[in-house]
DNA sequence: TCTACCTTTGACCGATTAGTTAAACCAAAT
DNA sequence: ATTTGGTTTAACTAATCGGTCAAAGGTAGA
């Protein structure tokens, strides 16, 4: 018996749920393309998940809790904020190593015009700036960091640094590196010293 | 007679699929959702465009062509680096804040595993980084900027901080800016001096 | 007016798809 | 052995969607 087998009906077609989706989109994937990727009927999808809605929503709430929820608690710890902000791009990165397909996942469908469950689950999820921000006025105080920083660019600015290379890869893999695709993964690998060195260039008295 | 019943159907088509492509995504926007949006019949689109397919063609490849054609012209004009630089920024989000369907229609469309048109036309598009490769290299030799600057991740880094804020924009604006409209926009028309300035610190010796 | 050509329309078709249903399967408890 | 409960399946349905077609409308030139 393999792995893949061992698991249960549930998890298997969650699995198969998140890939199908990523891959085609909610209205690109078709219930029998999932039923077929976990290995089971499609009137297994509908007996575990009632309905097609239901079952992106289960997908959409793993993605996003694993990339929004826990996105500022590094800043709690009593590290020195630059070694702070290097363990966040490091931690983040690692994330999107492990699972490239959340950001094109979610970014994809909250640019959709009718979202009932993404728009929900945003606001419900604890996602807030205001903790960081008093973190970064403090440092400025200090005078670690300079005195115009806003925390609100920061942010930004550190995930764009670390979101866009993924997300584009279909774009970057064979304009900048020529298809090479060692190429891109050596790229992405070495990111972390790289966005380090420019946020740390940007913030420094 | 309304501005919008005087351009020719073909355009009018071509703006409908835009917005409803760009809102739905392909698989999702429905051949009568762009009839209805161009206010004509849904007979007229095949008429036009003989399929959805060669419809969505179409809109790609205008959006394509906005966005990566001439992303490199401006670093063959006379002026030195760090204005060029400047120059590029400011024109990218020009066409960005005109355009901000744009990044996410292509991005969406390039991360699906089955994207015929796609890939073809990034292959046939004349996007070249080694013009710009060569004018980093000369940078290097007059010593105006960092040695260890490569123009990979240069080019990668400045679209990051360009696109990223406009494709995240429904996640940014609510989380970000407590759902203020015109705090995003204010955000992003002041992006400009921030961009420029993050690549000045990246870059300078 | 007649003709020729381009444009527009409504009715229709075949294929696909989400979801339903009733029956079969299977393991554990009685 | 029988029952009970959760699990799995094949067959089916109703609705939707991309695309076709034949006919009608409109317009400019002969």
């Amino acid at each position: 018996m393999s792995d893949k087998e061992k698991i249960n009906t549930e998890e298997k077609i969650l699995d198969a749920a998140k890939e199908v989706f990523t891959e085609e989109g909610k209205a690109g994937a078709k219930m029998q393309m999932i039923a077929d990727r976990a290995g089971i009927n499609k009137s297994l999808l509908h007996y575990y998940y009632r309905s097609k809605d239901k079952l992106f929503a289960a997908v959409f709430k793993f993605a996003f809790g694993k990339m929004a929820s826990k996105i500022f608690t590094i800043f709690k710890s009593d590290d020195d904020f630059f070694t702070q902000l290097e363990r966040f791009v490091e931690n983040y990165l690692s994330i999107l190593l492990k699972n490239p397909f959340i950001p094109m996942f979610i970014l994809g469908e909250l640019n959709k015009k009718h979202n009932n469950i993404a728009a929900e689950l945003i606001l419900k999820s604890d996602v807030n700036i205001d903790s960081f921000a008093d973190i970064v006025q403090k440092e400025i105080q200090k005078g670690t960091i300079k005195k115009d920083i806003q925390a609100k660019n920061l942010i930004i600015n550190i995930l764009a640094l670390c979101i866009f290379p993924v997300i584009a890869k279909p774009i970057i893999e064979p304009v900048v590196f020529n298809n090479k695709t060692d190429a891109y993964k050596n790229y992405i690998k070495n990111r972390k010293d790289e966005i380090v060195e420019i946020v740390y260039n940007m913030i420094k008295v």
